[in-house]
This record gives C-alpha cells, structure tokens and sequence, in this order.
DNA sequence: TATTGTTATACTCTATAACTATA
DNA sequence: TATAGTTATAGAGTATAACAATA
C-alpha cells in the first residue's frame, strides 16, 4: 500500500464508472479487506492465509504427500515444497517419512502445530465474524451460500 | 497454478473443515475464479485488472496526476509509474505536461484507447456477467450489494 | 521545505524446467 | 518410463528509499 495509507474505496471527487456496477471489482475489494484484516490477526503467529489454510487441510487429512497438498491448494509442487519449509521452520509441521514410498514425506502436524492451531482457528474465526458484523445473520449466510455458489460453478 | 491444471475448490475424499465456514475463505476462492476468467477474457488486449482500473478512471476523471492516480488506485507512486509505463507501451495512455505544474503529468486516453476501451469495457462487462450467471437476478443484485456493504463498511 | 515523477533495490509469491532418487 | 521432492531461475507485483526538477 502506498505511504503506509489505507485503502480508500472511493476517493471523493472520482468517477468510477463501470468499475461500481462489476461482481468482480465488489470481489476484489472485498478479498483486499479480508485479507489486510487476516494478516492483522495473524500478527502473532505469522500465518498467512495459505499457510492457514495447509495447516488446517494437513490437520484433518494427515498423511497427505507433497503433491497432494500441492494439488488441493492449486499451487505447484514446488510452492508447496516453500509453504512447508516456512510451516516447519515455524515448528508447526513436519515431514514423516511416508511407509509405503521412500520417494514421499507423510505431512504431518507438530504437537506445537495442532495445539496451536486451536488458537489460531479461533482468531480466524473471530477476524471473519469481525468483518462481516456490518450484515445481519441472514446476511452474512447469503453472502456466504452466494460466493460458494459462484465458485463451486461448474468451469 | 500447478502443471497447467485448474483449481478445484473441493478435491473428492478430502475434508476442509473450518475453511468452509468462512467468508473470507470463500470471498478468496471468488476472486481467484473471477480473476482466472477476466484473464482469458482480456487475453487480445493484455489487460489485467489493474490496468482496466486505471483506464476506466483515468477515462473517466482526465488531466489526473501520476500521485492521484496512485492514491486512488491504493498503490505506490512507483507502482503507478511501471502502471502508467505499461498502458503507454499498449498504445493506451499518455503523459501530456500539466498546464500549471511543470514537474506533473496530465494523464489521458490516447485515441485508440478510448477506441479499445470501449470494446475492453464490453468484453469485461460479458465476463462479470458470465461468471454470475448461475446467479439469478436478485441473486446477482444481493451478492453485489453485500460485498460493496463488506469493503465500505468503516474500518 | 515539500511535492512530482523517477529509479534503484528488495521482497513476496508463484511459475516452469531440470535434477535425484526412487517406483 | 513415470513420479516425489527439490532446486534454480525467472517473472509479476508491490514496497521503501533516495534522487533531480520544480513548487
């Protein structure tokens, strides 16, 4: 951002034109909020919002190879290999040798990494419902089911 | 994105957990479709969002400053100079002297950007449209309307 | 002194391609 | 031959800081 200012929506005097009736500039401005936002509450951790989102895939699915999570996240393998080596210089996750391949590593979380993850889903979940405190519980659902249905669209 | 493969938002067996639940999460996954698609969609202008942003407000509030135009775009000065760069390597826009300011810039269109803009203008507004269209009208009109009340909202 | 545009520089993110060790 | 992880490298995108010209 420029000169440590803020991002200003609209600044006053200016024309946007088309740019106020597009989906995807409202999505684009939302994704800028959300993620200034995100980083403020990770502050304490230095989690970003892929390595948020890593741990908490690895979480659930332990064992999950390199390629594999690479492949869930939409990044390439050796983004993966980077998000990893950032996770496990931060004690949060490991890599276990994988039984059935010795080419593999079986992903896994730290004790450190699952205890604080507990922690870190709580802020998360905090900043989330900080930001969308403005709208009403019906809402803060619409939007959600809105936004999943545009993106779960069939390509 | 990885091996030339399109993202899928939910790969079959696996568990996201907590990501489902959040907006931000989904607002994330919206702006990756929605800029996946205006890529393809600007492919014969090279044009990414960002310079369509600066066309559409440099087009619509003439004569404004390089300093301006990042202000209003919520990037650094030096970021709208290697903007500014780029859409007059395009043919698109040009540097005239300002009249009362003899270190400033005056941006405006050239001819044939505000030829192309408009057919540009047409071709996002066609992408916008198709990505939502899974949307029904009133659908299409609250998912505007609540991401616009999301990012305006004070902060 | 302050501001405008510019340049130099660096950092982040992510991609492709080549490499090695296994399969 | 193909695949898993790694490394090298490069290209966007954006930031800060310093600079010359001008205000």
């Amino acid at each position: 951002m420029s000169d440590s200012e803020l991002f200003v929506a609209h600044v006053p005097g200016i024309q946007y034109g088309v740019l106020d009736s597009l989906v995807g500039y409202a999505v684009r401005r939302a994704q800028i909020r959300m993620y200034e936002t995100f980083i403020m509450a990770m502050e304490p951790w230095g989690i970003t919002p892929p390595r948020f989102s890593a741990m908490v895939i690895v979480s659930l699915n332990p064992g999950l190879k390199l390629t594999q999570l690479a492949k869930i996240m939409g990044i390439a393998r050796s983004g993966a290999v980077i998000l990893v080596d950032a996770l496990e210089e931060l004690g949060y996750m490991q890599r276990l040798p994988a039984p059935e391949d010795r080419r593999a590593f079986s992903l896994a979380l730290t004790e450190k990494g699952k205890a604080d993850l507990v922690k870190i889903t709580a802020a998360v979940q905090a900043q989330d419902k900080a930001v969308t405190q403005m709208l009403d519980s019906k809402e803060q659902a619409d939007l959600h089911r809105l936004l999943l249905k545009l993106s779960d669209a069939a390509i």
